[in-house]
RNA sequence: UGACCCAUAGUAUAAGGGUAGUACAACAGUUUUUGGUACUGUGUGUCUAGGUUCGAAUCCUGGUGGGUCAACCA
């Protein structure tokens, strides 16, 4: 009955099962992530992360993190900094801190090595001349003019590349490789192009920059990465990774590729990331509606969720669409256990308790965590006048509906039982108050009324309640996937997944912490924000609690 | 109309030729001073047609469907 308990393996590591097995690298086991810092990471790298340094912790290896910075275009150090704070934060450690900008030099020299063996050359073509030479997936390529220059010439004029002598797309460098290839990318591809821009690490050092390709699988090599671990969309280019390592007689590291991860209701492309935030959609990358992991973390996501999640969603090699309802789930599964049971209300309704003596205020005892028998217990007042939600009260309630009703009790969480006597509205007939009485001897813990009430609903006391800003937040988008509807995805964004509301408060969340989570009683789980300040609290809303009765409420 | 990758419940993911499982979602119920948690139960799922085999989700072939590739991006 018990064996199966052991997780099976997904292809990759089978695959490193394999290589130990049979003896390959001595058994040596190393990884990279090798985030470009052109924006923050998301979701979708979690999964590569805990799947490059997961793989590696599990053999005894390591892995190493390595920014590919080619593209001194769009790169820069205020990406670098995130993602190390989002890796660290996320658990892991990588063995080293690496950058493709630090093997300039070398790929420089890899660069003439192929010259050298007549594997290389540069092409004068404009870029248009070479799209046109380079056919389409159904119609081979054919040859550039500059194909057959001397090593000498090929060697002379990428040098003077090098050294800035020609303008920005002027001349590239490509392999020499079969410009009938099925494979569009074994085309002669580019190698090098020239950038006139400043690179973050390198400065103006270099204005010759290799491509993805030409640097990649390089550094891997010069790592010696034994497992090179990327997404579906690098499966033609591994032929290409292959042959550069194989003609520039360099360590074999190996590429293998996994299916990326799609969140429903979600975006996965740092493009449109991006954008959401230039065009203020969101307030930032770090914007708790965004599927970053800054956004994850400021909207009270924890790093153990995540870990789960991303374990939970296997790795395949099929396209695939995961539920953001799995998220959630592991989500308020690690915040049960952790989060600090406290009350507050959000949408509130004043209760007068008649039979309560007035200016008697009474400090009762409520637990923290009932899943945490460690978490102790902290005091809240009780007195006369108290708020309670306004979804706790129907004046003509339904069959199922066990909350307070007129002449109905429920109990008031760690307190009393109550009974609705009178309900006051306005002019406007609006519910503006209830009148109730309570139980004297039902308190919390020592009741002996004997009364049994189906309902339990949260309160605050109102003299010492504390207002609060609730930021409470619902998908990005309308659609379960943006990306494959018609026209602009921003026209799926959901307007309306921001709420910000005033809230009150139990006053010992006063105290509350940035590093703690909170389960607002029958509301779901929050967590302050950082625009929090001596004045005001701010909270954001986690996750909602699954909430059984809003489905029936619907029926 | 090329090459390559992929195809198991609604969504993901196992089953390494031998009883198609698990999780989430959904639904029903038990417990409960959170309509939370916990627990129990509920399923006409192997794209299709052939082939190999005592036996195929698994191996082979054809088809169908989806994805990727024609950036001086990664």
């Amino acid at each position: 009955m018990a064996e199966a308990t052991e997780k099976a393996l997904n292809f990759i590591e089978q695959i490193i099962e394999d290589d130990i097995a049979a003896g390959k690298n001595d058994g040596r086991v190393l990884t990279r992530f090798p985030p470009e810092p052109n924006g923050y990471l998301h979701i979708g790298h979690a999964k590569s992360i805990c799947l490059n340094f997961g793989a590696a912790q599990k053999y005894g290896g390591k892995t190493n993190l390595r920014f590919d910075d080619t593209n001194p275009a769009t790169e820069e150090t205020e990406y670098v900094e995130s993602i190390k704070a989002d890796v660290k934060w996320l658990g892991f450690d990588w063995a080293e801190e690496l950058y493709a900008s630090d093997y300039f030099d070398h790929l420089f020299e890899f660069a003439k090595k192929l010259i050298n063996k007549n594997l290389a050359y540069v092409d004068d073509s404009t870029s248009e001349e070479m799209a046109v030479m380079k056919g389409t997936p159904t119609v081979p390529g054919i040859n550039s003019p500059y194909r057959e220059r001397t090593i000498e010439e090929n060697l002379d004029l990428f040098e003077r590349m090098k050294n800035g002598e020609f303008p920005e797309g002027t001349h590239v460098l490509r392999a020499k490789i079969n410009m009938a290839s099925s494979n569009m990318l074994m085309r002669d591809p580019i190698i090098y192009r020239i950038k006139f821009a400043t690179h973050h690490r390198t400065g103006d050092k270099w204005c010759i920059y290799p491509m993805y390709d030409f640097a990649h699988g390089q550094s891997d090599s010069i790592e010696n990465i034994t497992h090179s671990i990327c997404t579906l969309e690098f499966v033609p280019h591994r032929e290409l990774y292959d042959w550069c390592i194989e003609n520039l007689e360099i360590f074999p590291s190996k590429q293998y590729e996994f299916a990326r991860l799609s969140l429903s209701y979600a975006i996965t492309s740092k493009r449109k990331l991006l954008q959401l935030v230039n065009e203020n959609y969101v307030s930032g990358w770090d914007d708790p509606r965004m599927p970053t992991i800054s956004g994850m973390r400021r909207r009270g996501y924890t790093p153990e969720a995540i870990r789960e999640f991303c374990e939970r969603i296997g790795v395949a090699k099929r396209d695939n669409l995961i539920d953001v309802s799995l998220l959630e789930f592991c989500v308020r599964e690690h915040l049960n256990k952790i989060a600090t049971r406290v009350m507050a209300v959000l949408d509130p309704l004043k209760v007068v308790i008649t039979n309560y003596p007035e200016g008697k205020v009474e400090e009762l005892t409520a637990e923290n965590n009932p899943e945490d028998h460690e978490s102790g217990s902290r005091s809240m007042p009780f007195s006369r006048e108290i708020l309670i939600e306004k979804d706790d009260f129907m004046e003509n309630p339904t069959k199922k509906y066990f909350r307070l009703a007129p002449g109905l009790m429920v109990r008031l969480k760690h307190a009393y039982i109550i009974k609705c006597d009178e309900v006051i509205k306005d002019e406007n007939g609006e519910i503006v108050e209830l009148r109730c009485s309570y139980i004297e001897n039902s308190r919390s813990g020592n009741d002996t009324s004997g009364i049994a009430v189906k309902g339990t609903i949260h309160w605050v006391s109102t003299a010492h309640a504390v207002k609060a800003e609730v930021r409470l937040y619902d998908r990005l988008f309308k659609v379960e996937d943006p990306s494959r509807e018609d026209g602009d995805f921003k026209d799926y964004v959901n307007q309306d997944s921001l709420q910000t509301i005033t809230a009150f408060v139990e006053p010992s969340l006063v105290n509350a912490s940035l590093s703690e989570h909170y389960q607002f009683l029958r509301k779901g789980y929050f967590c302050l924000d950082r625009d929090t300040t001596p004045e005001k609290l701010v909270f954001n809303r986690t996750v909602g609690l699954k909430d059984t009765w809003a489905k029936e409420a619907v029926k």
